[in-house]
DNA sequence: GTCAATATTTTTGTATACAATAAAGTGATT
DNA sequence: AATCACTTTATTGTATACAAAAATATTGAC
């Protein structure tokens, strides 16, 4: 367990970012934190350049850092991204994927489905990811998976809030059948239409994401 | 022009290592930095920092910062992703762009043309760099735009050696021709198409790109 | 009381000092 | 000669000190 501080930090700041202790164009004040952390300021600012680089603050040279959340137009585009970086994955993948991670993308279908039956969120939560990781790795370019788990990083705090919509789960899991279905029979477009439509936002998804962000906001 | 030393120190460094004068696996050696910077560490850390954010460089704990070329199988992938993402833009865009970007893209074609026949290098990377910069916008999603113009710049070392092969200017203009054309038409899947092919690589560009590669190696 | 000019404080950016860990060197033992 | 323990050196990571710029407070004129 002897992890620098730097790093240590900068995983503490960017869950109280992502858990939305702070808002959007809060400072992050350099002395408040190193004492909030016990450490002195040079470690904090090596973290502050981290979140920085990652997109999730901004830097105003000889002013400071501070966060930026994105509003819901950046949201919106970060989600089209998504659902195209998905599609992608799956066009690809669809010629390359494996038997086994065929099996594995059943497997977790399988779990999400018995997840959903007792409400145990968190295991939905994990065999859902478990689910999109497969396909990214499945894409057989591990730069684009790597892209791919840094979006649906960044955006997990907010798939957190869209999925609470009643019934939603149920037509997820229909989709995520339908997905393997297409992978499965080596259709690369209609495995491409399949992600795209599950991870995008359209209609009711799209109406119900901007509620729930404006009750977030308060 | 009063700017930090640490991004202006970055940005040499990053130069530096896309230019070729650092091999993969390099150590960036801070004091030695500091010394031929004329700063002190503080500075240089802060800059190789960014350096690994943005995948230049690894760093392994205690040990230090190392310089990280994508060798044969990465370049291949990330020009992959690039294709896609370019495809993905094409597509957006297909159904967005404005009459006048459309214009705009034709314009730059010209002047590309132009400069082809002038033998002007700088002139043709120039527009054609505004030529996929222009897609870009016209997807309509200015982070997808975003992600695109990063991935783009990140490559841009490797692009200039591709497109030495001679003939590969022509095709080159011919190709842009076909996605212009598509975009006017609003096809949005011959947009996507046209572009994964242009900024794909397989067969002779990809032959090429190995051979070009183990000569700039050494 | 308001505004501008100046002084004070705060905060960032950089330099330096120090502590902890890794790498290199040294010598004894087999 | 090779290997292991131990010492020395070098390098990273963190703390602190200082300089420069920005933010804030204060003073004085009107």
């Amino acid at each position: 367990m002897d992890v620098r501080h730097a790093d240590r930090i900068a995983d503490a700041l960017e869950e109280l970012v992502f858990t939305g202790q702070f808002n959007d164009g809060d400072r992050l004040d350099e002395i408040r934190l190193a004492k909030q952390f016990g450490v002195s300021r040079t470690p904090i600012r090596e973290a502050l350049q981290r979140l920085v680089a990652s997109g999730i603050a901004e830097q105003l040279p000889r002013r400071g850092v501070f966060v930026r959340q994105p509003g819901p137009v950046e949201l919106m585009e970060m989600f089209e991204t998504m659902a195209e970086i998905e599609a992608v994955c799956g066009r690809l993948a669809a010629r390359r994927i494996s038997d086994e991670a065929l099996a594995e993308l059943e497997q977790a279908n399988d779990l999400c489905r018995a997840a959903m039956a007792s409400q145990d969120t968190d295991a939905y939560y994990r065999e859902n990811e478990r689910f999109h990781h497969t396909i990214y790795a499945q894409s057989g370019n591990s730069y684009l998976a790597g892209q791919a788990l840094r979006l649906h990083r960044r955006l997990k705090p907010f798939r957190r809030l869209q999925l609470r919509l009643r019934g939603r789960l149920a037509q997820s899991m229909g989709e995520h059948e339908e997905i393997v279905a297409a992978l499965r029979s080596g259709d690369d477009s209609r495995a491409a239409t399949a992600l795209r439509d599950h991870v995008g936002i359209q209609g009711e998804k799209f109406r119900h994401l901007m509620t729930e962000l404006r009750t977030a906001a308060q």
